[in-house]
DNA sequence: CTCAGCCTACCTACTGGTAGGTAGGCTGGT
DNA sequence: ACCAGCCTACCTACCAGTAGGTAGGCTGAG
């Protein structure tokens, strides 16, 4: 019986619920919060309009789950980067491999820039939480900075946040322009802040 | 006659074209190219849906104008830029603080940006004016960072385009940053950009 | 007369949402 | 075992307002 649960989950089909949120996770990293409406999920998943409404009352009920949802997803992506990674260096590297493969493969932007595409019209609940998304990654970010200072991989500086202010920002603005422009000058920019924070 | 018309154009009001142009543009860089509508024109401007479609008979029409109107506000501040910068870096803290002061003073994000919000609900015509308009923006920087190399004000560098695309893109991206959590993370990253590439 | 610039009235399709309902499953009391 | 009561999850039908847009008409300046 324990064995059988076991083996179980893995075949499991997703809740409706939680079809709803990864549909409207990548609908948000593809067109914004505005960008997608409860008929484009009710028509993807095959369900009516009222039973999104019956998992998600008002679409700032959606948003607040697609902020933990974004939470989930960084905290996954960085424990990887830190279990995985041979170097500070690496662990960014990594970071912007997976960036990059998101916003140039997939069309998926960061859902944190995503927000920020709409951030007039979102209510003060979801602000605040984009707020301590944006923070939860400035904050792992800086603390791989700091590490890759102290350790003489990168150069001295008194400022890690704002190093990985430079790099984060630097890093998703590019991808933004690689999505007109082709992955060229992406490369580049990132090669470039290598090139300035290495002895 | 001549001296009765020179007079006038100090007077003269905007034409309706030009309203609806000057009052979407300050929508297209508060909300997104998507985020208003010939409804809310309308009803700033007082006048009818219908009569802003008389004069931009489809969104798209709409569109190309205002990256017509981008442009010439590229030229004119450019222009202000070149003409009162005393020195390379100065150029570029001109192009700083204007940038802040729109986006922090006046919630209104580069107008760029704002395109980009809605890169997958655009039109290919407006998809390659943003193109356009983003390498007009890259290349004056790129030539400041280019000119700051050879006066050896920044430090030498083999790639200014990369630099240039590190500057731009910290610099929005951190603006986004600035509207939820403030200024002080904006102003020190520029301050860390500044302390990378000078001697 | 012509026509730019504006209007009213209308269209389809959509936006987030509401109200009332059905169906199937679970649970605990009898 | 039966079933009332409750729950979850879905449905149909509807709401008010809005999105981009169309068609036909009026008006005043040139």
């Amino acid at each position: 019986m324990n064995a059988k649960a076991k083996a179980a989950p893995k075949i499991e089909p997703l809740s409706t619920r939680q079809q709803i949120i990864e549909y409207s996770a990548d609908m948000l990293r593809a067109n914004g919060f505005e960008g997608f409406s409860y008929l484009d999920i009710s028509r993807h998943l095959g369900i009516t309009k009222a039973s999104v409404h019956h998992h998600f009352p008002k679409k700032v009920d959606l948003g607040l789950a697609l902020c933990d949802w974004t939470q989930d997803w960084f905290e996954q992506g960085i424990s990887h980067f830190d279990a995985k990674a041979t170097s500070n260096w690496n662990k960014l590297e990594r970071y912007v491999r997976a960036a990059m493969k998101h916003s140039l493969n997939e069309q998926k932007l960061c859902p944190i820039s995503a927000f920020y595409s709409d951030l007039n019209k979102l209510p003060d609940s979801i602000k605040e939480r984009v707020k301590a998304l944006d923070d939860y990654e400035l904050d792992w970010v800086t603390q791989v900075m700091q590490d890759g200072i102290e350790n003489n991989e990168f150069t001295a500086n008194q400022n890690p946040r704002a190093l990985a202010s430079l790099f984060i920002f630097s890093c998703k603005g590019a991808l933004y322009y690689a999505r007109l422009h082709g992955k060229d000058l992406f490369q580049q920019t990132m090669k470039q802040f290598e090139h300035l924070i290495k002895p």
